[in-house]
DNA sequence: ATTACTACTCACCGAGTAA
DNA sequence: TTTACTCGGTGAGTAGTAA
């Protein structure tokens, strides 16, 4: 979690202390009725009244009252949700990726190459020092279908991941891998990667995880599976 | 008016808007349903659907249902309103000096003095120049006397103003003041003008305009008059 | 599993008005 | 003038449920 989101009732009370803040109740003491503050909202003067009163006794404003006017200033804490606001547009109009990306797909049985590259010391020991977690020797391969999910995959080859270097042993090179934390069917944590093999094309994912997922989750082939794949900042 | 202004309609659609986007709606067709999204605005199921059908209907996102979810993308005239909200809360945020403040105080006769200074064809002319109006021949003098006003009266000091230049002539020296434009009464336009003369204390304030005030708005002395100050950006 | 319709509840809004 | 109370109507949110 990067901070903590704004809910419903938080947002209704925002519109009112972003009409004060057009009239510069963040830096200074401002004096309005009740009816002019109405006005500027398109609400009626009984409601700017009431909206007051509530950010008030949530400690947002202070406020005072006067025969011809209630002086209000934004407090510390309400300038703190106009702030959390405003950061957070800021990086939903900045971001050049979205923040995460879910994949559906249905679980079959490979050919048991995974677990052979996965417990490849040069790779096992990146995942551990990369990804924070030992990997259980095996893959979940997903079948992708609908042309969302492989419209989304598609996509996932410009977003940022973690890159496992590829080496070479006696034998025989071992390619750089792409990987992405995920979270499985919205409880395990583990991590999607990209291009192990080739052999696949791009309608099927593999993913690993510190635990054995087909048990742990009660997964069999032909279960409709789901991917949340976080995408780095 | 620097752009139209977002109203309580507009503000409560935005909070769906607002959570779509976060979920990367904003750059590419989102795969959510309806639940996923009630979870995270904090509301029902339902309301999250008949949300995401206003929004659909006011042109701001496309939506395409599918059996398991619906396809979402903010379209780009979703995108500028919260592009709106963005750069708004950006002003809000950076602005050094309000964007406008306002001062009460009550009418009074001066010594006819205004009319000699801001008659001098050498500032009348900077005044038609830099305020855009030929001035009527007086000043309307009015007293602060609530504590707040006395405190906005300073804190002008330090806001941007229009300089109006000094000068002399055969006889004497004119010193260089400083204009705000204002409206009165949220009806004429005119000017603020500081330091034109020096024997009148920061509680006093002169304001200029290009009709005969006092007639244009029924005024008499000890009237209450109301002059909302234009702080330039 | 979905979406979204129909009721029903309730909270919010605004008119009237007191202070 | 103000602010803000009461009260009645209405729009928004939810539960149940159909498709």
């Amino acid at each position: 979690m990067s901070s903590s989101t704004i809910n419903a009732q938080t947002w209704k009370g925002l519109f009112t202390l972003y009409k004060l803040a057009e009239l510069g109740a963040c830096s200074r003491t401002v004096k309005v009725s009740t009816e002019y503050l109405a006005q500027k909202m398109g609400v009626s003067q009984q409601t700017a009244s009431r909206h007051l009163i509530q950010l008030d006794e949530s400690g947002w404003i202070k406020r005072i009252i006067t025969p011809d006017g209630c002086l209000i200033r934004i407090l510390d804490s309400g300038i703190a949700e106009l702030k959390k606001l405003h950061s957070g547009l800021q990086i939903i109009m900045e971001a050049p990726y979205p923040p995460s990306v879910t994949l559906e797909g249905v679980l079959f049985t490979g050919l048991g190459e995974g677990a052979y590259y996965v417990t490849r010391d040069r790779y096992r020991g990146q995942f551990m020092e990369k990804l924070g977690f030992d990997p259980y020797p095996g893959t979940l391969n997903l079948k992708l279908t609908s042309e969302y999910d492989l419209k989304t995959r598609s996509e996932l080859e410009t977003y940022p991941g973690i890159e496992i270097e590829g080496f070479k042993d006696e034998s025989r090179t071992f390619g750089s891998v792409k990987c992405y934390p995920v979270i499985i069917n919205n409880k395990v944590k583990g991590a999607l990667i990209c291009a192990l093999r080739s052999h696949y094309n791009s309608s099927v994912v593999e993913i690993i995880a510190p635990s054995f997922l087909r048990r742990r989750l009660q997964l069999k082939d032909g279960n409709k599976v789901k991917v949340e794949i976080l995408i780095l900042p």
